[in-house]
DNA sequence: ACATTAGTTAAGTAACTGCTTGACTATCGA
DNA sequence: TCGATAGTCAAGCAGTTACTTAACTAATGT
């Protein structure tokens, strides 16, 4: 129960649910009981708590409990994770096209120079 | 197998195996045929196959055939899907925390003006 | 005190994943 | 022409997921 950091393995796979991406919408708003997070989602407690136990192991939400209310809230490091990982992607993909943009420029002018396209 | 329209479902679900993100890692960097991508995966051809399959579907990847080697490349708006939908919820989350600053400050020191806390 | 509210736990189940193997089809290279 | 290469298709299978229901516990409001 103590597994809060986060994996792209984790995070990725909470985040593929459409009814866990709902709750981590909902929670980006404003924290929430979990009955709150349930209100819309036409299935039971007991559903709705497992999908916040994943949200939480992914490193997603953290939540505490007092009274008889458990409160949810976002935890932003697993989401900033996801998407460094996919900006790292898409910058080496960005990279590459530059390097095929160069060699193209180069075929069509066979300079030596770099980076300047002619006008 | 014309299903190419990315989805935040399809999207998050593909990138949640650790086999998957690998091949998307490989491809970011330049297009593979499909032997390529299988060479360093302890794992059959036709379990590489259904990868690549469910990275097309998932509109992260498109690859075509040309005599009997298939080459795969990225499709980055995919990708950029997955990383617009992360990085909206941050922003969400991020003004939620400018209000809460706004309001403890305020708390501390009940002025009406916005934004400057006390030095 | 007692019913209601909020959550928890456990067990069961239908559907889905991530593989496998085996049979098959096209190229390509010598 | 013939064998190796690259990929495809289909069936099957163990493990996982997303639920369900039912029984239970613990705070709260009246």
């Amino acid at each position: 129960m103590l597994n809060h950091q986060p994996t792209l393995d984790g995070v990725f796979r909470a985040l593929a649910d459409p009814t866990r991406r709902a709750m981590v919408e909902r929670l980006s708003e404003r924290p929430a009981a979990v009955s709150e997070l349930a209100a819309p989602l036409e299935m039971s407690l007991a559903a709705v708590m497992q999908h916040v136990a994943l949200l939480e192991e992914s490193g997603l939400v953290r939540s505490e409990k007092q009274g008889r209310v458990r409160t949810c809230r976002i935890a932003p490091d697993a989401l900033a994770l996801a998407e460094r990982w996919i900006a790292d992607r898409r910058a080496l993909w960005v990279r590459r096209l530059d390097r095929l943009g160069e060699i193209l420029a180069d075929t069509d002018a066979p300079a030596r120079g770099r980076k300047k396209k002619r006008p």
